[in-house]
DNA sequence: TTAGGGTTAG
């Protein structure tokens, strides 16, 4: 009290004081302070703290957050105002308090922040953090939510394996975690694509006899949707059903966009029209719900009728978002109806929403693709015009945009641009580049790329290898592959299947045949292989003119059924023709057909190209008819050049 | 917690 009567000259002296005498932070003269400070702070006289706080020493503020901890505001306050004071961010213990604090009063925007800041800017280890609020939950009135909170900052901050020790840990201490924490960790694998992680959590979590509640479910079926388990993701909402939970709008989003995604939109049509008598009433479409089902209807090539799921959304008073549009704009011009792609977005303007850079990005990645080159320029400097920032999809859509047209220089040029404007965070961009470099015999420049990416921080990722793996295993150079492959199984990156089939490719090319069937058995014993790995074997043994081995694969991939497709078949057709056995290569087209599979543009000429060979015009125009009739797309470059001189022999004789 | 746009394989 006695400091109250200070005058501010004596004060400013005293304060001095504590500037440059470091004897003054004895306990006793500590005590002082202690004292002045607290009673200032309760006076609200801030300037005073102001003046104090660069010489606060840990123990002071250590006992000022302890003394102001049932006055959350205060307390906020005064961190507020010493934020940056030494004595602060190097007291574990003090911020711990402050946590405690925030958390209790369900302020915990700043608790989070605190948590990252000592986690990122201050280095402590989420452990480290746990063990100091375990140690001040003593003084402070103990809390499960600030654990979870410490859960919640670990997965915001991505240390996927940090917020796993910190569950442990707790588990260890005794402290039971909220099953909050548990969906926050598990929607963090999820987020991350660690879905077999996911499902050895949820099991764990289980095992500790934790109930799901509604969040849990809705993470099951999105786990489920994204392995495409579509009946299993169903059963989950009967079963949320079952134990009295009832599901949301999210649940049901999750599986009508798992349904389309799975190509099944009829189920997804099914669920969007039950999911107000499956929930008894209490669940009604949103706008994510009719952004699902347009966009799969614009993925399945009907975009018109995705406009009327636009108008019948506007009709039941849901208001269509920018995401709606840019569906609808992207689904009409991925389907070739640029025109109608445009009439959507002035509409979209007309109702008052202004393209933002996905419609952009959809437009011009679009107008590349069709190869006017001009009219995305355009529209990219119009984008320009209008403030419209750019990103990393853009950046990708103008390089590959470039490649594909024949102006891989222009790319590069662009890219380096980019990369030199720090505007550079994905691998996108570097991928298509290496892409096309190796595509184009210059594996050296790819090579040089991918070195770049690294004195850029970016880190090579899955499709970086593989795409350098492909190029190598093009090139003919399988032990480079190899050597690729190697230094990426070192820095932890898991080879997926397409790489896999990558090598497989590269070993039949180079007619290791024997190696790549090693490799295949390895696969299917790893469960990782599909009808591509299938294809490419038997496309390795008949190059390899290995009859028998080619007969006998494509006798098991078709009893297999599920591993053969119209590839399978034109490997073998092709086969059959190379030794002149046509007519047994036309019966597979009947096989074909019998499977329900339709022969392709690839059946189509290697067909006609053989047949010309040997027979006459008549029957090449035959065939042509027989095959068009079946529900083949002729290709048009063997069209010119056999079938229609045919057609013309045949009408002049 | 859910929805839009960009990369790799036969």
């Amino acid at each position: 009290m006695f400091l109250g009567l200070f005058s501010s000259r004596s004060r400013t002296l005293f304060i001095r004081g504590l500037h440059i005498g470091k004897h003054f932070t004895s306990s006793g003269a500590e005590d002082i302070i202690f004292r002045a400070v607290c009673v200032n702070i309760r006076q609200k006289k801030w300037k005073f703290v102001d003046q104090l706080s660069s010489s606060l020493t840990n123990s002071l503020v250590y006992r000022v957050f302890l003394e102001f901890r049932s006055s959350p505001q205060m307390l906020l306050e005064i961190y507020q105002r010493i934020r940056g004071c030494k004595g602060l961010s190097d007291s574990l213990e003090s911020s711990c308090i402050l946590i405690h604090v925030m958390v209790g009063s369900r302020n915990y925007d700043d608790a989070l922040d605190l948590m990252k800041e000592l986690m990122i800017s201050k280095g402590y280890s989420p452990l480290e953090v746990l063990e100091a609020l375990i140690t001040s939950s003593d003084v402070c009135s103990p809390n499960r939510d600030v654990f979870d909170a410490l859960v919640r900052a670990c997965t915001q901050i991505g240390t996927t394996e940090g917020s796993y020790e910190v569950i442990k840990k707790l588990r260890m201490h005794s402290y039971s975690i909220s099953i909050h924490a548990w969906n926050n960790y598990l929607n963090h694998l999820l987020k991350i694509g660690h879905v077999g992680r996911f499902w050895m959590v949820y099991r764990e979590m289980i095992s500790y006899e934790y109930y799901e509640n509604m969040n849990t479910f809705n993470l099951l079926i999105y786990a489920l949707c994204k392995e495409c388990r579509l009946s299993e993701a169903v059963s989950v909402l009967y079963r949320m059903l079952k134990s009295g939970i009832l599901p949301n709008v999210v649940g049901f989003n999750m599986l009508i966009d798992g349904a389309c995604r799975a190509d099944d939109l009829s189920l997804a049509v099914i669920l969007f029209e039950k999911m107000g008598t499956i929930s008894n009433g209490f669940v009604s479409p949103n706008a994510v719900t009719y952004n699902c089902i347009i966009n799969g209807y614009c993925k399945k090539g009907k975009p018109e009728i995705a406009e009327e799921i636009l108008n019948k959304m506007i009709k039941m008073d849901v208001k269509p978002n920018i995401r709606t549009y840019a569906t609808l704009v992207d689904g009409y011009s991925r389907n070739g109806y640029l025109e109608e792609a445009f009439r959507v977005c002035n509409n979209m303007v007309e109702n008052g929403l202004i393209p933002n850079s996905a419609v952009y990005n959809s437009f011009v990645h679009w107008l590349y693709m069709e190869g006017d080159i001009s009219g995305a320029s355009l529209l990219l400097s119009n984008m320009m015009e209008n403030y419209i920032p750019h990103d990393q999809f853009t950046h990708s859509i103008i390089t590959k945009g470039l490649c594909r047209n024949g102006h891989v220089n222009e790319a590069l040029k662009f890219h380096n641009w980019v990369v030199e404007k720090n505007l550079s965070e994905d691998a996108f961009s570097h991928n298509i580049l290496i892409n096309y470099l190796c595509r184009s015999n210059n594996i050296s420049g790819a090579k040089q790329l991918v070195c770049s990416m690294f004195v850029r921080g970016l880190i090579p990722d899955q499709v970086t290898y593989g795409t350098i793996i492909d190029g190598y295993c093009k090139a003919g150079n399988i032990e480079s592959a190899v050597a690729v492959y190697t230094d990426m199984v070192k820095v932890d990156k898991n080879p997926n299947l397409v790489i896999l089939n990558s090598i497989l490719d590269g070993l039949c090319k180079e007619e290791s045949v024997d190696v790549s069937r090693f490799l295949v058995d390895e696969m299917k014993r790893l469960n990782v292989y599909d009808v591509i790995s299938f294809n490419t074997l038997l496309n390795g043994y008949c190059s390899a003119g290995k009859i028998k081995e080619a007969f006998d694969l494509f006798t098991k991939m078709r009893k297999g059924g599920f591993l053969v497709n119209e590839v399978t078949y034109n490997i073998m057709i092709n086969f059959l023709c190379k030794f002149g056995l046509f007519e047994h290569a036309k019966e597979l087209v009947s096989v074909m057909l019998s499977q329900g599979l339709t022969p392709d543009f690839v059946t189509y000429t290697t067909l006609l190209t053989s047949l010309s060979k040997k027979d006459s015009s008549e029957e090449v125009v035959k065939l042509h008819d027989y095959l068009v009739l079946e529900g083949v797309i002729p290709d048009s470059q063997t069209y010119e050049a056999i079938v229609s001189p045919a057609i013309k022999e045949t009408y002049v004789s």
